[in-house]
DNA sequence: TTATATTTACTGTTATAGCAGTAAAATTTA
DNA sequence: TAAATTTTACTGCTATAACAGTAAATATAA
C-alpha cells in the first residue's frame, strides 16, 4: 500500500478540524470546489499539482518512504 | 514546502538504484514513457494516480505529515 | 418550525494529460 | 573506434480533469 492514510480521509478531516466548508477551502487552495469533492470522494485521478494545492491549504506535507531514502537523504545532503 | 524532497528526483534516484531505463520503469509501472519522462523533468501537472503507480513500481510509499496527523492517526485508530 | 448553509450530483465547455510514434542527441557498452 | 542503448524532444490523437453553473438533498442555525 502506497499511501498510508487515505488521501481523501486526510483532506476530509484536516478541512473540518479547520472548519472550512469545501467552497471556502477551494477558494483558500485555489482550486475550483467540484475538486475537492472529487478529491474527498476519493477520486485519484486528481492532478498532483492538485493535490499539493489543497495540501498545502491545509498545512499537510507530503513524505516520501522507501528502504532507498535514506542512502537519498545522503546523497542529496545539501538541504536539510 | 509541501514535498520536502522533490518529486522527481526521488523517482530519478530510485530508477537509477533499480537499474531500469524509463522504458523499463513505465512498462513495469503500466504507465506511458512518455510520463516518466515529464515526472523526472519536474512537470507538477501529472495525475496523482499516475505519481502512485510509478512510485508503487518503485517500491516507495507516501506519508502524509502536519500538526494534526497525531490526532487524525488516534481519530482512525481502527488499522495501523 | 423556517431560513441559511453545506453537500451531493449533475451539466457543457475548455484545456491538457497521457499515449505511441518518431528521430536526433547523448550516453554506455563492446 | 563502432554498435547498442538511453534520453531528449517533438508530434497528433483521444480521453478526461478542471471549471462554473445549476439544482436538489441534507444538515445546521435562528
Amino acid at each position: 500500500m502506497t499511501v498510508k492514510y487515505q488521501l481523501h480521509n486526510v483532506v476530509l478531516f484536516h478541512r473540518k478540524q479547520a472548519k472550512l466548508s469545501r467552497k471556502e477551502l477551494a477558494e483558500l487552495a485555489g482550486v475550483g470546489k467540484t475538486v475537492i469533492y472529487d478529491i474527498e470522494k476519493g477520486k485519484k485521478t486528481v492532478r498532483w499539482s492538485t493535490i499539493i494545492m489543497v495540501l498545502d491549504a491545509l498545512n499537510i506535507s507530503i513524505q516520501f518512504k522507501s528502504p532507498l531514502m535514506d542512502d537519498y537523504e545522503r546523497s542529496s545532503n545539501k538541504n536539510t
